[in-house]
RNA sequence: GGAGUCGGCCGGACAGUCGCUGUCCGCGUUCGCGCGGAGGGAGGAAAGUCCGGGCUCCGCAGGGCAGGGCGCCAGGUAACGCCUGGGGGGCGCGAGUCCACGGCAAGUGCCACAGAAAAUAUACCGCCUCGUUUUCCUAAGGAAAGCGCGGUAAGGGUGAAAUGGUGCGGUAAGAGCGCACCGCGCUCCCGGUAACGGGAGUGGCAGGGUAAACCCCGCCCGGAGCAAGACCAAAUAGGGGAGCUUUUGGGUAAACCAAGACGUGUGGCCCGCACGGCUCCCGGGUAGGUCGCUCGAGGCACGCGGUGACGCGUGUCCCAGAUGAAUGACUGUUCCAGACAGAACCCGGCUUACAGGCCGACUCCUUUC
RNA sequence: GCCGGUGUAGCUCAGUCGGUAGAGCAGCACAUUCGUAAUGUGCGGGUCGUAAGUUCGAUUCUUAUCACCGGCU
């Protein structure tokens, strides 16, 4: 059960367009320097992740590579708190500079947001 | 010991926990996949996309034109604008290093400003012979100044660049006018596969620069690119074909024409209005998916040939194939505290970025033996 | 990933057989007006994206590099 728990396979991500489209289309939004988080209840049973860093906000490979990996295992340990929603998060070019504690904290922040709002509503 | 040159290599290590993605084996399976185990999982530049190939599709008898590229010679290579060796030139005491290094004595163009003149030459100042006028000195004669016909390329001045250089002779003054040496052209001989080098003779010298100006000569090049291309293929609309249901009239014919019935929608219902054969198959094709996709001009070791790039032979190994896109996170130990940076069809190069470290060869200087 | 284009004054742009770079707007000063705007006259402002090379000489030619923009799903 525990594999279950903080896995990640396929079925945990964001595919096709259409996945995107529907959260972008009404969404929770939490967002800071760093970081703009968006999340849509959906009806799955569980969390999915979708990413959106843009090559224009962080220009070089590498650090698009760090930024995702981050935003992965962050959500890989906390998404049986977060219940079923798909989440889109996309990087501003702050992000670029951070170092990868500043980033952890700021997720820990926007999950906690989005728990909160997603319950109410 | 110090300073330096060249070549090659590395790009944190180890352990534990939680995750991601291919491959192989075993078991289960609702054939979608799931579980367990083993083993693999970014780079020297993966980058820039600047060259060259493979591969795929399109075009194509052959050749030429146009356009583009390359440019000392020889070799290597699948090919190259790359590499190796050699030649020539520049820099360095040296090890070495740098060079788009064919042709302007085929043609055309350009060379601002300055300068007399910027390329068939030419005479501004100057120098000199001769003629002539004036003035001066004691006559013959000479001197100075002006003007004129000429000679001259030594000197001045301009410029980035001025028609071989230096010296001696020579001359009215000068000049390859003559001579010596250097440079250049041509001829011959020798060495070298060649670029080229060396020597001898000969010509008095013909060539300003610019071809990353047009151009000439030699060689090379068809175009597009894995978002290439191939295959499977839902829903909806439309296309083609077959079969079938149905009232009346026209008609050889029930799908050719007209009217009606029937069905659907609107509406509480009727009239009315609008729309409409039904079923199956076929091909194109969108979403989506599969293949292309990694065994290759491959790595490593040894031997042989070659100065070398490289080639040949034998043995051995399998070493990323993702698709919102996989290598990470946390903890601990340790050291010199980790730079530049992330594969996307694959290779060979070039160029650019880069903390720090290791190895080898060689040069110069100083000191000691 | 692939293909193509552009960098010149504060802004928008010109600039060809290589010879010391311009226009409009903006800015400043003066004139005009009681004052402002408009108008007129004058002035300043450029490492020609960066670095090498070719040339006597480069915004222009060549190479490398940096930045920005666009197209292809």
């Amino acid at each position: 059960m525990a594999a279950a728990t903080f896995g990640f396979p396929h079925e945990h991500r964001l595919g096709k367009p259409a996945d995107f489209k529907y959260v972008f289309e009404k969404a929770e939004k939490s967002a800071d320097t760093y970081l703009t988080v968006l999340a849509r209840v959906n009806d799955r049973g569980h969390a999915r992740l979708g990413l959106a860093i843009a090559k224009k906000q962080i220009p070089r490979a590498s650090a698009r590579n760090r930024i995702k990996r981050l935003i992965r295992e962050s959500f890989r340990l906390r998404q049986a708190e977060l219940g079923s929603v798909d989440i889109v998060v996309l990087a501003r070019s702050s992000a670029r500079l951070s170092d990868g504690e500043t980033l952890r904290n700021s997720l820990e922040k926007h999950w906690k947001a989005l728990i909160k709002r997603c319950d109410s509503c």
